[in-house]
RNA sequence: GCGGAAGUGGUGGAACGGCAGACACGCCGGCCUUAGGAGCCGGUGCCCGAAAGGGCGUGAGGGUUCGAGUCCCUCCUUCCGCACCA
């Protein structure tokens, strides 16, 4: 052999930044990625993915999220479907008003420039996203129709309005948001003030009418734990409601109704005090001359702790009698009525009855306030009167109620049963269901917002805006001041209007729509962003929707994710949309997390550009990299280190295609083929690999298992790598195998693939037409098939031996061939056979004694 | 705290209840180079052993099974959500 035999071909190296951008320009120039939503002649697939908010920059997490699911778009288009893949921003938000404060820059002016880099950027993945139906948020265009579909769940009964307590900083005059309550003593983040709750009257939708339909999920292809986060949200529980009745006393006249709920209306004879939430409107009116002041510092503690720690059960629980009774329906006793803060005046009817012997929560109090704890559940072999070291709420079949008059002695669900039927008959209480869920507060105390379509009329009162006035614009500037609150309220020109009704002046609504709101119906926006006529193209929405497959973060599990399938029901009602799901298939990626295993954030200083990567490696690296990372539900901490291996990959790919003769100096065997294979042999051994891969690889397309194709394709390029220079490289089978390598790449590293696609073509004189614009290939099932498997035997489930079997061969064949074997024997020897274990084609387990 | 998810080599991870560690990173060795932060080949869970081979190994403890990383129970740790961040 010459030296010069052994020398590297000079090739051109991959340049990923110069074919990059080269590709995604042609693209265009060919209209690719834009979908004819008219166009009925291939089968539709409406992939949508959640539109991210125009924060300034991508972050890797972005890619993480979108570059998957461009490569579904990219599959789905090869295998022939008409795909439609749009993107837009969720462009109103916090971040645009606290830049407005910080820096003075307009909300709108921000959030502008900040979508138009993310625009550049979302080009430089090579994403198949259709630009041509974006949609922004924040335009009138689409906040106009918030604004509509407000006034329709208005005139349905829908929306309301109500007290809510809110978040308030004394000092600014602002309502503030959870992430602008900072640190344990809960201060302003602009001003330190401690912040203060409030109650507002509010806007809410009534999600709580569709509480039940939420809680099926059916024809709709979603993810268990989705659906048992939702379940759990939703959280409906079945019981009884029951009045009991304020007693008379020194400061109080007696006889009021306090209602309450309870999942289990058999202790109601156990029931030895009550608690009522705080906030409870009653606590007023039961407070005695002697409790006041204690009870008004109460009030005022317990609205200071957020509710995650009122519902703490590590935290000790903490209360105050107000120094009224109550009386119990069933049995009437008279028992003390308290409040404490680990009842919510949002559940139920803010009142419990606590039942200390069966509640491990009223238990605690009880232990910790001397309350009297009666059993009135028993399991058999317990006697009536044992002293009880815990709530006993355990649900068994053989138990029965004790203590609890002429009910003594029934089973608990028949007793529970009877006496809510009791109750029932005299009119002091009935089968009740109470949702965890509350309906959903969508009035926010921003200026930057789709602008609430109602008018306050001294006369007429609260006021629609009319259908023909939309949309409410938002001013063109916010007057920002450091203690200003709102600045809608000072803006004459927005905030004065005439009665609609009357004529008169009146006063525009200032409080605007919670995002989640736009975010609720955005993706039939995208069949038709700029229509004037309809929020939504029906007759789209009835070829295209519901969307086939939806992608984003598991953290968008219930709030979002459920206020979407809301919408979609009640659109379904009022007539707008077909459809009662959103999104027929639903899958959640996980979170990329900084370096430091922490969110990423600007503040924690732990986000990692990709721009600086794209650079450096190419989009394409990038895209496989976040790929290979693992399994595409896990997400994990940013770790770059693997990044080089996907690299080298790609340039092993792009060496084998376009050099296959050369050699490798390095290696001695290189250019030999592998030990005892001949041509033929190694043709074939090519070809079984390449159309193998395609095997596992269209199957791992279906299921996102994009870290196991990379693995998969890496193996078939070793296998290519280690051909190389031997006398089948440049073959048929070689050919045949870099052609179906191309394609298997084209959906996932989508310039690299459509450069040695063009070279090959420019090399064999065929015209150029785009890799992005071929058939998914199909493997050859003949290639596909084993016809010999090295069969793992174990002796008593160890492994001791590897049979090479050929397929076909009966069990017992099998079995006597094993029992033949050296190595078996000898683990065999002195001991008693009992039992094989054969599973055809898997293994086979001796069992010895 | 409540709800959801996850714990496997030095690292990311692979494994229809059936050969634990595929594929990579890193590291070690070799080759090739004027040079390499380029490229190629080989090795690499831990322990004993020169090797052949053997033993041990999937957060901890228990259970089911011929067989458990995988299923069940208890516990520990980490991440996500908890209603005005999006």
């Amino acid at each position: 052999m010459t030296t010069e035999a052994f020398e590297r071909t000079r090739i051109d190296r991959y340049e990923p930044t110069e074919i990059e951008p080269r590709w995604q320009q042609r693209w265009d120039e060919l209209g690719l990625h834009h979908t004819d939503l008219r166009d009925t002649s291939k089968p539709k697939f409406y992939l949508l993915t959640m539109y991210p908010y125009p924060s300034g920059d991508l972050h890797i997490g972005h890619w993480y999220i979108v570059t998957p699911t461009d490569a579904i778009s990219r599959y789905r288009r090869m295998n022939g479907w008409n795909v439609f893949f749009p993107v837009g921003f969720d462009a109103f938000g916090l971040p645009a008003e606290n830049a407005a404060i910080q820096s003075g820059i307009q909300p709108r002016d921000w959030t502008m420039r900040n979508i138009e880099n993310m625009r550049r950027q979302f080009r430089t993945m090579g994403s198949t996203f259709d630009w041509s139906s974006e949609v922004i948020t924040c335009e009138p265009e689409y906040y106009c129709w918030n604004q509509w579909f407000f006034l329709k769940f208005l005139e349905a009964g829908l929306a309301y309005r109500q007290m809510a307590p809110v978040d308030w900083c004394p000092k600014d005059h602002v309502v503030l948001a959870r992430e602008q309550v900072e640190g344990p003593n809960r201060v302003c983040w602009r001003c330190g003030t401690p912040v203060i709750k409030r109650d507002l009257e509010q806007w809410f939708f009534r999600i709580t009418n569709y509480a039940d339909e939420l809680l099926k999920f059916d024809g709709i292809d979603w993810p268990e734990p989705i659906r048992v986060q939702q379940t759990n949200w939703i959280g409906r529980s079945e019981g009884a409601e029951v009045v009991f009745t304020t007693a008379e006393s020194e400061h109080h006249a007696g006889g009021e109704e306090l209602r309450v709920f309870t999942t289990r209306p058999d202790t109601l004879f156990g029931a030895t005090f009550m608690v009522l939430a705080p906030e409870h409107p009653m606590v007023d009116r039961l407070t005695s001359p002697a409790q006041r002041a204690e009870v008004d510092a109460y009030m005022a503690q317990a609205r200071r702790h957020t509710e995650i720690e009122r519902l703490s059960t590590d935290r000790p629980k903490t209360g105050v009698p107000l120094g009224s009774d109550a009386i119990n329906p069933v049995n009437g006793e008279r028992i003390p009525v308290w409040i404490a803060d680990y009842v919510l005046a949002g559940y139920g009817t803010g009142a419990i009855m606590a039942v200390p012997a069966h509640d491990e929560r009223d238990y605690a109090f009880a232990q910790r306030f001397g309350l009297p704890i009666r059993r009135v559940v028993a399991p058999r072999g317990t006697s009536a009167d044992d002293v009880m070291d815990g709530a006993y709420v355990a649900h068994s079949t053989d138990e029965r109620l004790v203590n609890s008059g002429s009910y003594s002695e029934m089973p608990a669900p028949e007793g529970a049963r009877a006496i809510t039927a009791e109750l029932e008959s005299r009119g002091l209480g009935k089968t009740a269901v109470t949702t965890r869920i509350r309906d959903w507060l969508v009035g926010r105390q921003r200026p930057w917002g789709t602008p609430i379509p109602v008018i306050y009329c001294d006369t007429d009162g609260i006021v629609p805006v009319p259908e023909a006035d939309l949309p409410v614009k938002l001013p063109d500037h916010f007057d920002y001041r450091p203690e200003g609150g709102n600045p809608l309220l000072r803006d004459p020109e927005f905030l004065n209007v005439d009665c609609p009704k009357c004529g008169k002046p009146a006063r525009r609504e200032t409080d605007t729509m919670d995002t989640f709101v736009d975010s609720s119906w955005y993706w039939w926006r995208y069949l038709s962003p700029h229509n004037d006529e309809a929020a939504i193209d029906r007759e789209l929405d009835e070829v295209w929707c519901p969307v086939d497959q939806y992608t984003g973060g598991a953290e968008h599990a219930v709030m979002h994710l459920l206020y979407a399938r809301f919408v979609c029901k009640a659109l379904n009602d009022l007539g707008v949309v077909w459809e009662r799901e959103p999104f027929k298939k639903l899958f959640n990626q996980g979170q990329i997390l900084g370096a430091d295993g922490e969110r990423m954030s600007k503040s924690r200083g732990n986000v990692q550009d990709p721009d600086e990567l794209v650079k450096r490696y190419g989009a394409d690296t990038i895209r496989l990299f976040l790929m290979f990372m693992g399994p595409w539900d896990q997400g994990g901490a940013w770790n770059p280190s693997g990044i080089d291996g996907v690299h080298r990959f790609l340039r092993r790919v792009w060496t084998v295609t376009l050099d296959p003769a050369g050699r490798e100096a390095g290696d001695p065997e290189s250019g030999r083929l592998p030990e005892g294979q001949d041509p033929e042999a190694a043709e074939r051994a090519v070809r079984v690999a390449a159309h193998r891969t395609l095997q596992q690889v269209t199957d791992e397309h279906e299921g996102f298992r994009w870290n196991t194709m990379v693995a998969h394709l890496m193996e078939l390029t070793n296998l290519l790598m280690r051909h190389r220079g031997t006398e089948i490289a440049g073959g048929t089978a070689w050919e045949e195998t870099i052609r179906l390598l191309l394609l298997m790449l084209a959906p996932i590293a989508p310039h690299f693939s459509e450069e040695l696609w063009s070279r090959r073509l420019a090399a064999a004189g065929e015209e150029w037409r785009s890799i992005h614009t071929e058939s998914w290939p199909h493997f050859d099932p003949a290639l596909v098939a084993v016809d010999q498997i090295e069969l793992p035997v174990q002796v008593n489930g160890k492994l001791r031996d590897l049979v090479p079997v050929a397929t076909g061969l009966s069990q017992a064949e099998i079995e006597a061939m094993v029992l033949e074997r050296p190595k078996v024997r000898q683990n065999l020897e002195g001991k008693q056979v009992v039992r094989i274990v054969h599973v055809p084609g898997r293994l086979v387990n001796i069992v010895v004694r």
